[in-house]
DNA sequence: TTCGATTTGTTCGTATGTATT
DNA sequence: TAATACATACGAACAAATCGA
């Protein structure tokens, strides 16, 4: 017996994170896609050549890093932006009360641009390569709290449009997964307070060079590959952003 | 064979969920001291009377929450703020470059007082209970980058002075931790952009009115008991807040 | 509604590997 | 080197949730 995907040979490191390697290959390769449960762990466990115990803890890491979810009687599958589950994971504006709401996201701009030396590091493309840039305001409770600028490399998202993004009916992040295969699953951010600017000011119904929330964003897939470059400008007069540490 | 801490005949759900539960009681009534060990894994399985297994799930939570620390060949380690595990797990400030370094922080300000009602609330104490309250001024390479103003329950910190907050060779959750027997182990965070007031703005060396970051800070233990409020007003023009989300 | 098949969750026990002292 | 302690891996049995017949 010697399956392609058996792994009992394997002798550089743990069993278990070997496995997990593959799984997250597979995920990677759309070999299952999100939304999807991955096959039973009996069934993975024989496939990889190791225990069920081995499998599982491959699979733990895994659900931890919120890539995949279990279902107890019904399966593991694959995380996805199209329920509930990751909605709040990548939105952290809340209101005074602590309550959590999702935005209204009215689309602003949208333009074929090219990046700049900043943004092109981010995105780990070349300067002045071709990107895609659209501008949001984001609405709660009939209230413009903060506008969003964003940033894609066009080699990406191909077909990407003012259109496609009015027509959407989720998240932005819905539509990369959804429309262009692209899965957002970890975000790095950096806070600084500015004033802001005119043309943000304006969106926002304030006056120019009063304090914001600056939110730099920059978003990545599984693979560690950086999909998104975003400003937020946030009006913290009303609301806040929340972070919680330590568990 | 009846044990006291034997567990196996508990009906209430999982039986590693209760040996955590245990684990966590004795955290708390500081049966076993942050840095110390906690007892080896097989004695701890027969005091509790389940399999090794079942004692490692219940571990595995525990320092997936930062609550314990283990290194194989050694022991299994009660997370304490003496070491550099915890140093930045509480402090988010960073240079532009990304580089993070701890600040050097002044004792600016010591004062008993009362609480105020949001204060209060915050802390779970009745309004207008004593409290200590002192402001600290931040300084990395050179450069105040930012006030910390900071309320504690008196009742939790008796003895806190000027001085022992002026001569202690460590972060102030040291202090909390090795003076008064509490372990910060989470924290609440709300951000918001802010117009520096007179006095903060004159502590770094700012006009009034510049924009500052200011984070509201809520302390808990690990029985969830806020220990500490505090605002800390930032200068983010040379310096950011940095949080990651999704892995 | 009931029942059985499927799938993950929990618990047990054992053996062996690896790091530390 | 030997003893100790956590890490990895295996396998088995039963519980609990889900789903469709």
């Amino acid at each position: 017996m010697n399956r392609p995907d058996d792994v009992s040979l394997f002798t550089g490191g743990p069993l278990y994170k070997e496995v997990k390697r593959r799984l997250t290959d597979s995920l990677e390769a759309a070999r299952w896609k999100p939304g999807e449960a991955i096959p039973p762990e009996p069934q993975l466990a024989a496939r990889y050549g190791v225990s069920i115990g081995t499998l599982r803890k491959a699979i733990d890491e895994l659900v931890a890093e919120n890539v995949l979810l279990r279902q107890q009687g019904r399966g593991t599958f694959v995380a996805s932006h199209r329920g509930e589950a990751m909605r709040f994971l990548f939105f952290s504006i809340i209101g005074q009360n602590g309550s959590r709401q999702y935005p209204e996201v009215r689309l602003e701009r949208f333009q074929r641009a090219r990046a700049g030396d900043a943004v092109a590091q981010s995105l780990s493309v070349a300067p002045r390569a071709p990107v895609l840039q659209f501008r949001n305001s984001l609405w709660l409770g009939g209230e413009s709290v903060g506008v969003d600028d964003i940033t894609v490399p066009a080699a990406l998202f191909p077909g990407l449009s003012l259109t496609r993004l009015r027509e959407r009916d989720n998240t932005i992040y819905h539509l990369y997964e959804h429309g262009f295969g692209i899965s957002v699953m970890r975000i790095d951010e950096t806070l600084r307070a500015v004033a802001a600017p005119a043309d943000v000011a304006a969106l926002l119904g304030l006056h120019a060079a009063s304090p914001l929330l600056l939110v730099r964003r920059v978003a990545f897939t599984l693979n560690e590959r950086p999909v998104e470059f975003r400003l937020s400008w946030v009006n913290t007069a009303m609301h806040e952003y929340r972070r919680e540490a330590g568990s």
